[in-house]
DNA sequence: GACATAGGCAACCTTTCGGTTGCATAATGA
DNA sequence: TCATTATGCAACCGAAAGGTTGCCTATGTC
């Protein structure tokens, strides 16, 4: 788990930006949020409750799997999606990084401004 | 500070939405990593190192504005741009509160299967 | 004042996104 | 077997994203 620097390499800081990509949008934030509980579930399921055709959940869905936040897996006639922890885990200690990174920068310019008054 | 619901407020999502999408790009990325360190920039000085064009790093700046993850400081002639790490934490959290669901989910299923064998 | 520097504004272009519709196909159940 | 259900595939569409270029304005500097 290294710490984000400027010259990271870019693979890493791609894979990390379609992750955040998939998640910048209302409707698949709502679809990984249904998918959160352990519950696999079908396309005709997911689909139920928007006001937005199959085709574009299923593209929402295609998506989430491309970025890894999701995996599908056939059931006879059915798409089932499964909800992965690992890319959001991921996400999530990358912002605890450079949260504190920012912390320490707050702290060394406080610690500046304390023995120059 | 409460946990993702499937039906919470949609102003919430459609903010985390519009953060997460900030930093669905890797230019994006790239410079958030820089302006972390704490110290304020120009938009010349962010521009360099990058094959785009000023304008193009200007865009990208005001879609973190936008977002909140920069704020802009005009001094003199120029605009310096600031980290703040608040909707980045919003996010962190966020995403922890997504993992601990998922862990319960988890946890339950194991226990489950434990006492029917 | 003359000139260089930093940035804003606007028009324009191409590609991607989010969405729809129509139709084809695979599994199921009566 | 036949109708139904669940999904896949492809074409199409308008809007937004990401980028460029040209020009204008404000601020420093000599």
């Amino acid at each position: 788990m290294s710490p984000p620097t400027p010259d990271a390499p870019v693979a890493v800081d791609q894979l990390r930006a379609s992750v955040f990509a998939a998640l910048g949008d209302v409707t698949r934030l709502s679809l990984v949020n249904r998918l959160a509980d352990g519950q696999p579930r079908s396309i005709a399921q997911l689909s139920e409750g928007y006001p937005l055709s199959r085709q574009a959940i299923t593209k929402h869905l295609g998506v989430l799997e491309s970025a890894g936040i999701l995996h599908r897996v056939r059931s006879g006639r059915q798409s089932l999606y499964e909800f992965d922890a690992g890319p959001m885990r991921d996400l999530s200690s990358y912002l605890e990084a450079v949260s504190r990174q920012w912390d320490a920068a707050l702290g060394r310019l406080k610690a500046y401004i304390a023995e120059n008054p």
